[in-house]
RNA sequence: GGGGGCGUAGCUCAGCAGGCAGAGCAGCAGACUUUUAAUCUGACGGUCGCAGGUUCGAUUCCUGCCGCCCUCACCA
């Protein structure tokens, strides 16, 4: 029978289940212990008593009048033992209708099996969910990749790994927001629909606000939000949150990402390299539970410090070129030496070094290196290096070869501020211009401290302790295109159909 | 956006120099009192991504489209 046959049949079941007053989707679940906590305790002999135990039933190997399951709950499993005679006879009924994929609960003595197998010796037995489409292959589990995104509750169900990689997602955030927590900063929340978006360059997702009948944007940065909170005299402050930005989608990028930006009045460059570190040795053992990642034949070590690197001085290691002195052509030539493809007509100084940074130099980064003294041009909201004025007071955190954390020391003073982003908004090419957001310059004429601000990738960063290849394996719900197998595509939305407020 | 690859049963995959569409698992019917990828028997299950074209005949060859993967480009 094909799918639509026993998704049928499965719908049928339930009906026929409900017939014999056994309900398929009951509310309530009787009282229950974890699984994992069921084997503990039987392992450490505290276990005495009959136990109730619920998961999903993901085998079943029956054997005429006697029968085993497997049932998981929480990345934990527990054999289910059901004897003619012993157990309830409606439990050895239920059990010959249940499916593998059905949520049941089980209640029982805790036993070992002949073989030594942890075992519940089913007394009673209740049905808690009916499933009524198949489970993918229990052994092949789900490979394909479309399924897998599309379509995540089954890569879960049948992908440990993928559990696992979102387990470790959970301990990265929980060791960023410890961190920064314990040495006093505030998390806040701003605003993602925004009048105006800035602090980075990108372009931005667009809306209507039909009540204010005006555009609006999904933010592309935290900056210039977090920034004002410092003016207003919150010393330290830091968000996690998802950033939008409308450009093209790969295996390292996402239209939705979690940035982490955190910012400290008082510091400088040299106090969010500090923090830089112990942010990422925080995440990589409360991850791993080690600083050093295995990668390639070698390992990476997160321990710290790391090193300061110019990048110019990276250049000049890996092309013999001077980025800031040698001519144009020397530094176009390079690039294309290096497999760039088109060049623009007149790139500028700062276009090249950065492509030539990141052809010859980065991925030659595999140990942590801080990456000092970007051109200036690229870095509109850092100030500028004092001791190397066409570079500006930042750094880039690179391990294995990708960028991490970005930091800078902030720029407060709002007239070189507002040339700086009219500058930015004049270099901006094709046309593209980023907006000058006059009420983020109006809060720095109040008064900024002088502070230093760092934004860490948070999905990278989970990729890189997880050892993912791909964004979409650490984004639980990746963007995918609509497919015709999802619900319509295009929905239009009717200019009044504001009935949510 | 360019180039390459892929799309066959619910899942994992075969197959096709053009001739009735295959397996394992799952699901269905049955046998079985210590299994743990249980085993055994039987039956069922397909718009071969979609739409055209060539052909006596297309899952197979060609074109277009859709989706995914790889790669290049774009992306401070």
């Amino acid at each position: 029978m094909g799918l639509e046959h026993t998704v049928a049949s499965g719908l049928e079941k339930a009906r026929l289940l409900r017939e014999d007053s056994i309900e398929p989707y009951p509310e309530h679940t009787p009282p229950r212990t974890p699984i994992d906590i069921v084997l503990r305790s039987f392992e450490a002999g505290e276990l005495n008593e009959p136990v109730g135990v619920a998961g999903r039933l993901v085998a079943k190997r029956a054997h005429g009048k006697l029968a085993f399951g497997d049932v998981a709950e929480g990345g934990a499993k527990v054999q289910l033992f059901l004897r003619e005679g012993s157990a309830d006879p409606s439990a050895v009924a239920l059990f010959r209708r249940l499916d593998l994929g059905d949520w049941i609960w089980a209640h029982g003595p805790v036993i070992r099996t002949r073989t030594g197998e942890v075992s519940v010796d089913v007394r009673d037995l209740m049905l808690l969910s009916k499933i009524v489409r198949p489970l993918p292959d229990k052994w092949k589990g789900l490979k394909d990749h479309e399924a897998r995104y599309r379509q995540r509750y089954l890569d879960l169900m049948v992908n440990p790994a993928s559990r696992a990689v979102f387990e470790t997602r959970a301990a990265v955030l929980r060791a960023l927001r410890s961190t920064l927590d314990a040495r006093g900063f505030l998390e806040v929340d701003t605003p993602v629909l925004q009048a105006l978006y800035g602090g980075a360059a990108a372009r931005p997702f667009t809306t209507h606000h039909h009540a204010l009948d005006r555009m609006f944007y999904l933010r592309i940065a935290l900056e210039l939000h977090l920034k004002r909170l410092l003016v207003g005299g919150m010393s330290k402050v830091y968000e996690i949150g998802k950033c939008f930005r409308n450009e093209g989608m790969d295996r390292s990028h996402n239209p939705e990402f979690t940035l982490l930006e955190a910012y400290e009045s008082f510091s400088d460059l040299d106090g969010m390299m500090e923090l830089s570190e112990a942010l990422v040795r925080a995440a990589a053992i409360e991850a791993t539970g080690s600083a050093r990642l295995p990668h390639g034949d070698g390992e990476i070590d997160l321990g710290g410090p790391f090193p300061r690197r110019p990048m110019a001085d990276l250049i000049r290691e890996r092309t013999g070129l001077d980025a800031f002195e040698s001519p144009d052509d020397h530094l176009v030539e390079a690039c294309a030496h290096r497999g760039l493809g088109e060049i623009p007509p007149a790139p500028s100084r700062a276009w090249l070094i950065d492509k030539l940074f990141s052809l010859a130099v980065e991925p030659t980064l595999l140990q942590p290196t801080f990456v000092t003294n970007h051109p200036l041009d690229l870095s509109p909201l850092a100030r500028v290096d004092r001791s190397d004025p066409r570079t500006a007071a930042r750094f880039e955190l690179f391990v294995a070869g990708r960028e991490v954390v970005n930091a800078y020391s902030e720029l407060n003073d709002p007239a070189e501020q507002r040339r700086r982003l009219e500058d930015q908004r004049r270099l901006g090419d094709e046309g593209e211009t980023h907006p000058v957001d006059d009420d983020f310059l109006r809060a720095l004429e109040y008064g900024m401290p002088p502070a230093g601000g760092l934004g860490l990738g948070v999905d990278r960063l989970v990729m890189l302790l997880t050892q993912q290849p791909a964004i979409q394996d650490v984004i639980l719900f990746p963007h995918m295109r609509p497919s015709s197998d999802d619900s319509p595509p295009h929905l239009e939305v009717p200019d009044d159909a504001d009935h949510t407020g």
